[in-house]
DNA sequence: CAGAATCCACGGCGATACTG
DNA sequence: CAGTATCGCCGTGGATTCTG
C-alpha cells in the first residue's frame, strides 16, 4: 500500500499551495457555480453567490484564472462585458470536488452531533 | 442534471462549515497521515509532519476530535500517553481526500505553468 | 510526554469610495 | 458594468514559556 504520507511530503508541498488556494472562502464555490452556469458575467456569478464582496470576488477570479481554472474573455464594448467560464482544466476539478460536498453532505449531521457532545463535555 | 449550486447554496451554509473547517493549514494533512500510521502518539505525528508547531497540532486535533473524524484516547500513566486515530467516519472521507490530492498532484506542472504565463502578461 | 497559556505578526477579507 | 484603491478589523498560526 501506498503512503500517502510520503506523498505529501515529497510532492505536495506544491500540492499543498494548490489545496490552499483553492480553499479559501469562495474559490470553490466560484468553480461549482460557474460549471452550473456554464459562461456568466461578473454580475451574474455576484448574484449567484448573494453575499460575496465585489473586492473579494474580483480576486477570487484572477487568482482562479492564474491558476488557469477559469478564463476571462473581455469584449471591448460600452458599457463594458467581460464573460467567465470553467476551463478544460477547471472542469477536471469537478469530480474531486463533488466528491467533497457530497460526503460533507452526508456527514453533517453526524459531524454537528459530534460537536455538540463535545462542546456538553468539555463545558 | 442536478445544480450543483442549488446544492451549496441550500444545503451547503453547513457543507461549507466543514470545507472550511477541513480546509485550514493542517487538518487534512493530519488525516492522511493518520491513516498511513494507524494509532500514534502526540509525537509521532508531530514528527511526521516535521514543520508543525506543538500549538497548532493541539489545535487541530482537538478541532479533528470535536468534528468526530478522529478518536483521542488517554492512559493514565506517568509519563502520560495519549493516542490518536481515525474514527469510522474519518476513514470515510480518504476517498474524496485522495481524489482531490491526486488531481492536485497531476495538475501541478499546468498550474504553476499557467501562473508564470500569467504573471508575465501582468507584469 | 502532552499539553495549556500568552503574546504577537501577518494576511485574508470586508466596507467604502472612486473610475474607464 | 466591471472593475481599482485604500483603510482597517480580526482570525490564523508561530514563538515562547509554563505545568501535571
Amino acid at each position: 500500500m501506498i503512503k500517502m504520507k510520503e506523498k505529501i511530503k515529497t510532492e505536495l508541498c506544491p500540492i499543498r499551495d494548490i489545496i490552499c488556494r483553492l480553499s479559501d472562502k469562495w474559490s470553490m464555490l466560484v468553480i461549482v457555480i460557474l460549471n452550473d452556469g456554464g459562461t456568466m458575467r461578473f454580475n451574474e456569478i455576484q448574484k449567484a453567490m448573494d453575499d460575496i464582496s465585489q473586492r473579494m470576488l474580483t480576486v477570487t477570479l484572477r487568482s482562479l484564472e492564474a491558476d488557469g481554472l477559469i478564463s476571462r474573455r473581455i469584449y471591448p464594448e460600452v458599457p463594458p462585458r467581460v464573460e467567465y467560464s470553467l476551463t478544460p482544466l477547471g472542469t477536471s476539478l469537478l469530480p474531486a470536488l463533488t466528491m467533497l460536498v457530497d460526503w460533507a453532505k452526508e456527514n453533517t449531521g453526524a459531524i454537528q452531533e459530534s460537536r455538540r457532545s463535545f462542546e456538553s463535555v468539555n463545558k
